[in-house]
DNA sequence: CGGGGGCTTGAGGCCACTCAACGATAGTGG
DNA sequence: CCACTATCGTTGAGTGGCCTCAAGCCCCCG
């Protein structure tokens, strides 16, 4: 692991403009960047929130754990997201690079202080709770209700969503970690995708299971019938 | 159903307060009454969000509907809790009086507009819906990681937990509406009463099967391992 | 080449669901 | 006051979907 102060001043998917903020507004953000290997806890379920983290490269997962081990991931986030924007002083899941993952850093306390002042950021914040808070109340729904077809259908969509673009996309997240997410066992993930596979709506690209390529959204939309 | 302007002027749980204005602060935020029979629908998944809610009297449930009827309870607003927040423009949940429920209104563009001006507001906007985001990551635990026993423990300790005080506590939603929340059938929840009866940890008071009295939380809580 | 991790697939079991019957309660109208 | 009905809750029997346990394959990597 190393630090390094960032350098590229590219004013592009930068967390200062996520938070509404121009490069020039505030000197006080410190923004630095951080790289995990493969299977890191980034921070842990309450210990106390002192940076709030953007993905540059790779994935990560959140997640709460059970006494017993049962683990239940909250969410992944991808590159370009923002995680970690506590409102109360601990973190409420633990955070774990999933592939080799850098991550942009803001101190939570520069950024308070920021937001104290600015409306806009503020506003933002606000924004970004809300984004996080519908996330988790479709969630609900899937992990509620749908069975396991209507589970991984959702997630495939999801991904091919948020992994925007490519035609081919390659999850990179292991079964156990979609298992995790979906509620279910990485068995009956694994059962999921080749019914889903059989039935013509999705392919395995390459000797590793992890590249998809989608061919029947239609099909995977019947499964996601929402509302 | 009838509409009247709210007269008491006593400034104890007031909705004005729990945004964190005054009464005198702002006189635009027109803050009126309405009272629902048992049943009865306040707003609609995906329709357009005029007004927040705050429950006086009675309670609510919010939910999601698949197309073919499978329904997701997402929380129970009792009262004093405030609902129907949104930071779109569209309402995420349908809501109904689960009994006959009285709720105060406020217009949110009123709201909005207040929230423009005031930094304390707009502050208590974000706690409030940081507030709901914590209580779904709670509940995708819950609903992707625990079995029935565990799920009713921990429904009854939130209830015992919100319905403040009263030794007997008496719910106001029906079995089906508490497995809809846990993600079960009502025959199940029933079940899982049942068990928990028969280990002492609760039992039912009167002939009515909704009031409860929890005789040992301690094993209430050992269902609820949390981390 | 051996070992380990990740994925798939099969066999069997269990927990929650489905379907059904029954009792209790509250509301309704004669 | 008493049927009559609808609603709600419990309980039982049987089913089914997902989990558990296990084996085997593939790929990567030392």
């Amino acid at each position: 692991m190393f630090v390094r102060i960032a350098k590229d001043q590219t004013p592009r998917p930068n967390s200062l403009h996520e938070f509404g903020m121009t490069s020039g507004t505030n000197p006080l953000v410190s923004l630095i960047e951080f790289a995990y290997k493969k299977g890191t806890e980034i921070y842990g379920e309450k210990e106390p929130a002192e940076y709030v983290y953007q993905v540059k490269n790779g994935a990560v997962r959140s997640y709460k754990l059970l006494s017993d081990g049962r683990r239940q991931i909250g969410a992944f986030h991808l590159v370009g997201d923002i995680f970690g924007l506590e409102n109360g002083n601990a973190h409420r899941f633990t955070a774990e690079s999933i592939i080799e993952t850098t991550v942009r850093l803001i101190k939570r306390h520069s950024l308070e202080t920021v937001a104290e002042c600015d409306a806009v950021v503020i506003h933002n914040l606000l924004n970004m709770t809300t984004k996080s808070l519908q996330h988790a109340e479709d969630h609900m729904l899937l992990l509620g209700r749908k069975d396991s077809v209507e589970r991984v259908a959702a997630f495939l969509l999801e991904m091919d969503r948020r992994l925007a673009g490519a035609d081919i996309m390659s999850l990179p997240m292991s079964r156990r970690d979609i298992a995790d997410y979906l509620g279910l066992t990485l068995e009956t993930v694994s059962r999921a995708l080749t019914r889903l596979r059989q039935g013509g709506a999705l392919d395995f690209i390459g000797n590793t299971q992890r590249e998809i390529r989608l061919l029947d959204r239609k099909q995977l939309l019947a499964f996601d019938l929402k509302s």
